[in-house]
DNA sequence: ATCTTCTTGAAAAAATTTTTCAATAATCGA
DNA sequence: TCGATTATTGAAAAATTTTTTCAAGAAGAT
């Protein structure tokens, strides 16, 4: 199922602003600003406004489409989310953002967190950094 | 070793906006932010400035000394951090915020990442969100 | 006690995000 | 396909958050 049929179900508009922040981002190496997105979508869409790129990202961050990427000093990163559970690896190098499939891997650590603790987890947020294959390869650490 | 002690040994001084700012986070019961933490660190200290709460901030961070909590919505709370890798559980109904320690836990996940996608994994990211024990136990989901 | 230099607080500037509202365009039903 | 309905847009303005600047003040070393 494509996404705007996705967002359609959802209750959504399939409308040019969505569309061109989803294009936008399926074209990104790496995460965007609402900044960064909104001047290479106007690219695409000369009236494209600031604002209605924050509403996109909104919606399209509710609908599970598009995720927040969080850094040490940024977290005005987003890029396009697969559907499920995904883990997200970013290259410090190069800033790629790759997604990781698979929540499973993490149930022994949640069960002994939730033993020890008597917390009940229901989700969360997991980003690895490090260097992506080709950084690793062509250059020095 | 006191918070006090690491900090001067990475060479910061010992003020009283560093001060406070520690202060206010040991006593709070949940992640604050930079605003929050200005006005409960004014009881204490009445000329504490907000420029102030920032830089200390970003000096107790790079000291290793308070950690940002990142969430959906916001990502501007601190939290005291204790030395060494922490984990941290966020309760999502009465906000507190645990450390759970280890790193080793994630050797697994990490390995498997790894050889599949040719990732060096250096550092990561992890937030678990859920009901806390107190929270469990008084509450309907 | 004094000197050096890091740090502070206030004001201002910059940057980011949200609100408002009339105009526009997406979807639905005929 | 054409209207009618209503979500959505873009621009301006407002609100909020974060950073910069700089003279005055305080921490730490001698």
């Amino acid at each position: 199922m494509g996404w705007e049929e996705r967002l359609s179900e959802a209750g959504w508009r399939i409308t040019t602003p969505r569309r061109v922040v989803m294009q936008v981002l399926r074209r990104a190496a790496h995460p965007l600003s609402p900044q960064e997105i909104h001047a290479r979508g106007r690219r695409l869409h000369r009236s494209l406004g600031l604002v209605s790129v924050y509403r996109a990202l909104a919606v399209l961050e509710q609908a599970g489409l598009v995720r927040r990427v969080h850094q040490e000093g940024r977290c005005d990163g987003y890029v396009l989310a697969s559907p499920g559970h995904h883990h997200i690896l970013l290259c410090r190098r190069c800033g790629r953002a790759l997604e990781f499939p698979g929540a499973e891997d993490l149930s022994g650590l949640i069960a002994q967190v939730e033993r020890r603790t008597g917390f009940r987890v229901e989700d969360h947020l997991l980003q690895l950094v490090g260097l992506c294959a080709p950084c690793r390869r062509s250059a020095a650490g």
